[in-house]
DNA sequence: TTCATTCATCGTAATAATGCAATATATAAA
DNA sequence: TTTATATATTGCATTATTACGATGAATGAA
């Protein structure tokens, strides 16, 4: 009923699946492909660039760090976000894992 | 107002964001990987396999299917389900440039 | 201290997604 | 044709997500 049901699924199953829901918007790929290019930056940057209002910014990035994807740091009366180096290479290396399984050829 | 502002973003960003949703659930996961161990394996061997209804199923599987990462073809009475390998190349190489932007070791 | 700037949080509204019972559709078997 | 089996679709209820204005908290400057 609108609730997703994680526990019928293994813990890696619901684990990629919340990576893959931190990628499930546009602009949280973008403030990560923002992130990836300059390093950084600030949420002021984000508002800025981007026509979404301050407050959905700011919730995107509190997404995004509660998926350890991105980490912050204040930096006077802004914020430094930047990419976490270990979360990153985690996502990655479960996300090749699954691709990795693909054996071409054998279809119906 | 809860409704996603694609115009904002760029063709490229929304179409990584689309194909990381299909993914953004553990049952699709558990739909893939079960389709990348097995090959053409049929829905009924879902529904006995996971602990959910028969439409919510067929539900993820028509998903999986309008993202064109799986296809289908009618086997008798069943349906014979497999991964569509352009489309699993397209994603794989999506998020692969996605991963491959990371220049580690500059963070605040 | 007061003011301006920057970001986070709260409250709220609207749309999207999840799940399932019931029903429809299609094929194979009897 | 009738029955059984397998899957898709419909309708509905519930929760999740997206978005933004208003407000709060924190810092730096005047």
């Amino acid at each position: 009923m609108g609730v997703t049901k994680t526990d019928l699924f293994t813990e890696r199953q619901n684990e990629l699946a919340t990576m893959a829901k931190a990628f499930g918007h546009p602009a949280r790929i973008a403030i990560i492909e923002h992130l990836l290019k300059t390093n950084t930056c600030i949420t002021n940057d984000f508002v800025n660039e981007f026509g979404l209002a301050q407050a959905t910014i700011s919730q995107h990035l509190k997404e995004l760090k509660a998926m350890g994807i991105i980490k912050g740091n204040v930096e006077g009366t802004s914020m430094c976000y930047c990419i976490n180096e270990q979360v990153w290479q985690k996502v990655q290396d479960n996300f090749q894992s699954l691709f990795n399984q693909f054996d071409p050829g054998k279809c119906c």
